[in-house]
DNA sequence: TATCCTTACGGAATTCGTAAGCATG
DNA sequence: CATGCTTACGAATTCCGTAAGGATA
């Protein structure tokens, strides 16, 4: 058994079992894919793929069960070499983050500040994205880790780990007349509503809890950020929901905020990470800046344990 | 990377790093061994061993952070293999089980018949051991399952799973006068004792109330087993106290049970596996046959979860 | 007929063991 | 000086790509 046999059943599946294309993808030539293919057939004793005469077709019942196995050990040799790499290039080396915009623009900077300063050997990146964008990237290693509100925990492959809680804001301009009366969703629901866009920080929230109240506000612009939504409140189009977290008093001037943690359930940010994988230390140490509970021991634990936990309580 | 270098690896780290031993382990030379750690060093980028001159003599930090990963790896090629042989050979195979005297010959006969009738093609091999035993011979693999009444738990390498509780019985020879009236742990006290060594089905349980009521009763016979226990119960040696399981009415008939559960602590008896292990079908088979609850996929997810899970709350 | 997998073959690269060298306790 | 790791070298093996063969849609 070696990885080269290993490299060309994993592709095999990935590839749709085109040999011709997996040799591409692995640099090498077909015929060569075919006999590490058959090679590991031959030491395993079992038949991996469905052969329709001479083309693969699908998994056999023995590399349904096989297969899963050669991922892992791929994930894991790959995880070894990531743990090298961490001593040999120390405390340098690049660190990719995805974020939503809201993320990105309110609660990263800080922790990214900091980072910067405690590591300013490792060369960061970030990246915008929608949360499906942030997993997608999470999966592909184009990221390392992912921030994100919800909807990351769903993907069985990547880990989600709470990081702080937060509340929406009703954000209205000067002399609005919704400061001159404890808010309320039916009073709410009188104006016309700036917020964000569906599937989008705690948006859903906002519709549930109209929906539930038996409200149907009229949303008059959804946006992908609480600049663009800050922007057309000042401008009087309507009143803005945005996350408490993206409005600052000082900056935000022209503007009031008025607290609505009481309306709209509470939203949890989270950050995620590639299940069984093996991050640098630095990595770790941004997730524990960012959120000082998420010390690198549990990270990694909780990287290490299977989708589902359900131990029996007899 | 291949896996006679991290075989080597694995190796030297078990034979504390004593070269020429592992080339004998391993079935090769000396030099060859060398080589493979040298390569293996050299494709990470990291040293993995303390070199003292030409001698190895222990673990860097880049050694301690990467050995893991490369047991990990060696540990699912097994796996890998495992899962093929269990298509490979079917049904057929052998199966090794290790238990303590009491559930070998008290828990398990009923589990045996019906695997033997379900799975006549598989081997069954039984083993008998201490607790301690029984982790040990799990580890080395000489046997697939353990059966335990506790003390499985403690290791991180095995998943323990619970599988039933049970309760001590107080065996006197008829016409005793503790079958006069209701049994108390003071009534108990003052009648010599017969039970099991200490560390064996549910001892630290018996002594545990005694002495947490402050008594002290006067063990005159320690035994491995129940029988031993009855045997000298019959002679008038004592009262016996045992596992109820290991009393049958009938075929004990000279003597007679008394109910003791609300002496002493409940007692759980579980299997134990390997963790991050891959079993043979019938092995799952065989657990669920002793253990109904446990199913072969909770087994499964169960073996797969590292040793601590602690997820934050928040 | 075009696509795709298998088999056959020869050259190249790798692997491995023996023998010699050298450091340590 | 005995033990133990490294280096050197040559033989054997393995590996891999090209070319040809055969099956399927």
């Amino acid at each position: 058994m070696n990885f080269q046999q290993l490299r060309s059943v994993r592709e095999a599946v990935r590839r749709g079992f085109n040999l011709t294309e997996v040799a591409l993808a692995l640099h090498t030539s077909q015929p060569g894919i075919s006999r590490q293919i058959r090679e590991l057939e031959d030491e395993l004793g079992v038949e991996i793929f469905i052969r329709a005469g001479k083309r693969l077709t699908g998994l056999t019942p023995a590399g349904t069960q096989v297969v899963p196995w050669v991922e892992r050990l791929l994930l894991d040799a790959d995880n070894l070499q990531h743990a090298a790499e961490d001593f040999r290039l120390g405390d340098s080396g690049s660190l990719s983050i995805a974020a939503t915009h809201s993320q990105a623009r309110y609660a990263l900077p800080q922790a990214v500040h900091e980072f910067r300063q405690q590591h300013p050997e490792v060369q960061l990146q970030m990246h915008q994205g929608s949360p499906k964008q942030i997993a997608q990237m999470l999966m592909t290693g184009v990221a390392d880790i992912g921030v994100a509100s919800h909807s990351l925990a769903d993907n069985p492959d990547l880990v989600a780990l709470p990081c702080y809680r937060w509340t929406h804001v009703v954000v209205v301009p000067a002399g609005h007349p919704l400061l001159d009366a404890p808010l309320t969703l039916q009073r709410l629901a009188e104006h016309p509503v700036i917020t964000y866009e569906p599937g989008l920080t705690g948006r859903s929230s906002i519709d549930e809890a109209f929906h539930s109240a038996g409200l149907k506000p009229q949303v008059v612009l959804t946006a992908m950020d609480a600049d663009v939504i800050k922007t057309y409140v000042e401008l009087g189009l309507g009143v803005g929901i945005l996350a408490a977290i993206a409005f600052d008093e000082q900056r935000d001037a022209p503007l009031q905020a008025i607290d609505a943690r009481h309306l709209f359930q509470i939203n949890t940010t989270s950050v995620a990470v590639r299940r069984g994988g093996q991050l640098r230390r630095y990595a770790y140490a941004f997730i524990q800046t960012f959120a000082p509970h998420l010390d690198p021991a549990l990270v990694q634990q909780a990287q290490a344990a299977p989708a589902e936990v359900a131990l029996p309580s007899l």
